[in-house]
RNA sequence: GGCCCCGUGGUGUAGCCUGGUCUAACACGCCACCCUGUCAAGGUGGAGAUCGUCGGUUCAAAUCCGAUCGGGGUCGCCA
């Protein structure tokens, strides 16, 4: 049926002449009551297709019958449009297959929203028909864009020499991390499989077993809140290595990431490489967080010095109290009025949890601003010098533990490139973070737990830190990001088992902890394990900000709403009891059923 | 679990702040008829919403108040 088919969106001048059979769908339909002009749609554009009552009686009949939405086959022949009317505005504006023959393949129900145009439609509804979301233009471009970016990659990917190897989707349930989604085992009721959050120790497995070169495109799922740039089952770009150390780790993935970027046009196509390189330590200190944004300056500035003896008791004592202060630069800031620093900017302070946000503006006539007659003329010439204020500038500080600082400076800093646009939508930033802490004390309990995970192997230098100062110690672990957004992790593992252990026990996990919950890893690499490392980055991220998308939703071809349900299909749903009985599973009375 | 935004014919919006003139407006879509060069075709006519739900205030509620449900965003959470 389909071997001599002209897609809709193919034929030019040079094609006029030739005889053509198209399949689609209506796009929109023009009767003049005699001549009728169908637009039809397929994936690849639209073809003007024009049925004469006197040419073909029976395809006037049906085409007068056909509706938005409909599937048709029109046979006929590629004609030149006359000059006037030619439509400009359309790739085969130039054309229009003038109709021998049609039938319909297809009837279909008045669409629940548009489908031939761009309009913005509610989430549940497009969710619930998401056949027709995706027919629409700009999901056919973006999924099929994803697809393009996957097999560049693993062609990227198997020309550097990796495999791909699938690694199992019913696995062992791990207690760190997200909580896991659970699948009920039938042969051994009560016990369950887990869905793999990552294939973290399979691949390492892997290296155990001689395959050096990794990769997989995994299906991941973690059973957590979604957020935009989030859903529960997401893919990444999993890959490990033996061998090797950062600079081959990096090299590869600056190879298959730029390759898949330019082969879909992302942006303009061009990521320079290799990507910068920035540690951990200098992202917080100069740009206040761990993914810092550099498409724009606007950095942190240390004025803990400065001020942290002055007569402005809000920083002297946070000072005193073991606190530090910062600042950072607002060029040509002098618009910001005192209700903009109070309002927006302060609030999105203390969304970082700061108590307020000091400001100071450096005009003409000098330094103006509530707090500035708490300083010495000295004291605000070193303010200036820090953070290099000219007149016309702002100067906005917190004073507060060190996280609190730079996290609330950092909010700002990026809600301002936001709002001011301080950079250029087209730049990307790509850039590895390295050397993280290997551990990080949690606020609420106070306890210690691995910053990326338990197997990440201690930078050379700190290892003599791990007992007597553990959450100093900096970890080989590294963090690739794109425009302030976190794209993907990794780190060289711990393949020592002195070290292994020395690391467990930071984590107060004992030998026979360590034994029953990852026991299989500790024995596989008793027989004979390469030192080896690797990254894994999500798919959906690096396609969303390839396309310029804030949805994730916008890339995945069937997400999930907000509260995780699927509501084409209705999923989740409750079971037969009968399977419930097979699983040895009981519903509790006051569990709530959707 | 907290906070913020949204909910008006099939779709997207207006009306809500400042209650009555709303018997709810506009565009698209839908139905019928007319129309042979349109391309967001055009013309004429028509159907379609008890304004998410429940309760309250009021002589009177789409409009004000409360609760609740649904959707989205965000914080917590996501080694």
């Amino acid at each position: 049926m389909t071997t001599d088919r002209t897609y809709c969106g193919t034929p030019r001048a040079g094609d006029a002449g030739r005889p053509a059979t198209a399949f689609g769908w209506v796009d929109r339909r023009r009767d003049h009551g005699g001549l009728i002009f169908i637009d039809l749609r397929d994936h690849t554009g639209i073809l003007q297709v024009v049925i004469d009552p006197n040419d073909a009686p029976e395809a006037h009949g049906a085409a007068r019958e056909a509706r938005l939405e409909w599937v048709l086959r029109f046979e006929g022949e590629i004609r030149l449009r006359s000059p006037e009317n030619v439509n400009p505005k359309r790739e085969t504006g130039e054309i229009e297959l003038r109709v021998r023959a049609c039938s319909v393949l297809a009837v279909a129900r008045t669409p629940p929203f548009p489908v031939n145009e761009d309009t913005e439609v509610d989430e549940q509804l497009r969710l619930r028909h998401r056949y027709l979301d995706l027919r629409r233009v700009h999901l056919q471009r973006n999924l099929r864009t994803r697809a393009k970016f996957c097999t560049e990659l693993r062609t990227a990917m198997a020309e550097i020499g990796f495999l791909e190897i699938e690694t199992p989707m019913m696995i062992r349930a791990t207690p760190e991390g997200a909580r896991d989604y659970l699948v009920p085992s039938r042969l051994f009721p009560g016990s369950f499989y887990a869905l793999p959050q990552s294939p973290q120790l399979y691949k390492q497995l892997s290296m155990v077993a001689g395959f050096d070169r990794y990769f997989q495109l995994a299906r991941c799922m973690r059973d957590e809140d979604l957020r935009a740039d989030r859903q529960p089952e997401f893919t990444q770009l999993d890959i490990e290595m033996s061998f090797v150390d950062e600079d081959d780790i990096f090299a590869a993935l600056e190879h298959a990431i730029p390759s898949a970027w330019e082969a879909c046009d992302f942006r303009g196509g061009h990521l320079t490489v290799p990507f910068p390189r920035m540690t951990w330590r200098e992202a917080v200190d100069s740009y206040g967080v761990d993914k810092p944004d550099t498409r724009f300056e606007l950095l942190l500035r240390d004025l803990t010095g400065i001020v942290g003896t002055s007569g402005f008791r809000v920083f002297a004592d946070a000072v005193a109290a073991g606190g530090i202060v910062k600042g950072i630069c607002v060029k040509g800031g002098d618009d910001l009025s005192r209700s903009d620093i109070e309002g927006p900017l302060t609030e999105v302070a203390r969304g970082a949890r700061a108590r307020g946000l000091a400001y100071l503006w450096k005009r003409a006539e000098g330094w103006q601003g509530g707090i500035a007659k708490f300083f010495s003329a000295d004291e605000l010439d070193a303010i200036g010098a820090a953070t290099g204020a000219d007149t016309g500038d702002c100067v906005l500080m917190v004073a507060d533990r060190p996280s609190v600082v730079n996290g609330a400076l950092g909010a700002v800093r990026n809600h301002l490139g936001r709002v001011r646009r301080l950079y250029d939508d087209a730049r990307i930033d790509m850039l590895w973070i390295t050397e993280f802490p290997m551990f990080e004390r949690s606020d609420e309990t106070g306890e210690i737990s691995a910053a990326h995970h338990p197997f990440t192997m201690i930078h050379a230098d700190d290892l003599d830190l791990l007992e007597s100062d553990p959450l100093a110690v900096r970890s080989r672990a590294y963090d690739l990001v794109v425009n302030g957004r976190e794209i993907g992790s990794g780190s060289i593992r711990i393949t020592d088992r002195a070290i292994q252990q020395r690391v467990l026990a930071a984590l107060g996990i004992d030998a026979e902890e360590a034994q029953r919950k990852f026991g299989f890893l500790l024995e596989a690499f008793e027989y004979g394990v390469p030192p080896h490392g690797g990254w894994a980055g999500g798919i959906d991220r690096m396609v969303m900000e390839g396309l310029g998308t804030d949805n994730i939703r916008d890339v995945i071809a069937y997400p999930k709403n907000q509260q995780a349900q699927e509501p084409m299909t209705d999923a989740p749903a409750p079971v037969d009891p009968g399977q419930l009985r097979d699983l040895g599973i009981a519903i509790l009375p006051n569990t709530r059923m959707p």
